[in-house]
DNA sequence: AAAATCAAAAGTGTATACAATTTTTTGAAA
DNA sequence: TTTCAAAAAATTGTATACACTTTTGATTTT
């Protein structure tokens, strides 16, 4: 594809994956001069780009002195997991309200790549395909405010699970989301809705325990 | 208070208010010189701002042509509604089962502002108390995200909303807010959780009918 | 008179310059 | 060696400069 975005929003792509991605540990320094020396832009591209990040909660702005990668306090977590209960309890509802075949099928092929990017041990596409299970429901009914405010709750989940997620959790979340789809071709409303509060509620659960050594080489992060 | 954040959020709050009372027009041109001097800055802050803003929805830049406040369509109103709802629906449910008698008074006492504002006919207090009440169950709750979160779905609505309110639906809204404040008082969930997505289906179902004439003076709108 | 053309004006997009602040380094004293 | 102070270097915050695009408005053509 083209270059279909301003510079500026591909500085916000970069970074953003970066981060999600984790090869840019929480708390690291992001210097403007160094990105922009690395996108080959000047520092008003990246400053542009950094205010954008820090409004959506992946990094923090400190008056003077620059700008970090977002460490999320275990309180933040839990509350964007709750909005996340919340707001997918109902999405989930609706969804299966308004269900059409073709949504069920698209699930369907959605949770088969999830289980070969487990199967490869392909971290960060089993990550990314977890995380987008969600946005894709948002996408097939057709309500594009909502995905976007779910793409944005979801990578600033993405901060947090990533550092935490093994292998293990990613296989049962895979598992969760077949059995959510399930229900939903059952046309089962409520088993669905609950399943997708207990299915948050599980990934939740299984983070937040340890803590990772930060290595903050932000050149190499980038490649 | 003194000079509590930065000039850019002085900005952007500015521009915020002026939009979501609608002293700016939907589709008015916010060109960036004449918002750098009315502000006594350079173009530099007043780029930061429009971006932050464009990031909100409340205005749209169209690429060498300049940002506008938005002009959010039918459509994209209607999602707005439906997230709402979706999202306050849950979030009663929770406020009602960790429902705490302070909170209770908290909500009395705001309904009561709202019936003052709208007795005095002040369509600007009365509109951001109608959407303030909202916030208020999330911050309340001690939920930053989801008043953050709120607040800004509550914004793009308001750029909706006050174009089409009248005081009649002011008035309704406010008994509304008072009928769910007693639900909750009763500790009756499921009747709270229902009297809140009627309420969110009034609002948006009172709006969308007519057009407003626009004159687009931005100096004169920021005073 | 309406449409088309093109030059001037205005406006946006990006880079650079510079003041103010923070961080790092250096060096002396404890 | 550790601690503190001050100077130097690096970094951020804001303004300005300039290239390039869009809009405007006058002039010509149909």
């Amino acid at each position: 594809m083209p270059d279909t975005s301003t510079p500026t929003d591909q500085i916000v792509e970069g970074l953003t994956r970066a981060i999600v991605e984790h090869r840019l540990q929480p708390g690291a320094k992001l210097a403007e001069q160094k990105l922009a020396d690395h996108y080959g832009v000047s520092r008003t591209l990246v400053r542009q780009a950094l205010f954008q990040l820090s409004q959506k909660r992946l990094i923090q702005m400190e008056p003077a002195r620059g700008a970090f990668v977002a460490t999320p306090s275990v309180s933040e977590a839990r509350q964007v997991f709750g909005v996340r209960r919340m707001l997918e309890a109902e999405m989930t509802r609706a969804f299966v309200r308004e269900l059409q075949p073709a949504w069920l099928k698209s699930l369907q092929e959605h949770v088969a790549q999830e289980r070969e990017a487990i199967a490869q041990d392909n971290v960060s596409a089993r990550t990314e395909l977890l995380g987008d299970f969600h946005v894709r429901m948002a996408e097939l009914m057709d309500n594009p405010v909502l995905a976007d405010m779910l793409n944005d709750l979801i990578s600033r989940c993405a901060l947090i699970t990533l550092m935490y997620q093994s292998a293990h959790a990613a296989r049962h979340s895979a598992d969760e989301h077949a059995a959510i789809v399930q229900a939903m071709a059952a046309r089962d409303e409520n088993l669905a809705v609950s399943l997708m509060a207990e299915h948050l509620q599980h990934v939740e659960d299984s983070l937040m325990f340890e803590r990772t050594v930060p290595s903050n080489d932000v050149a190499q992060a980038l490649r």
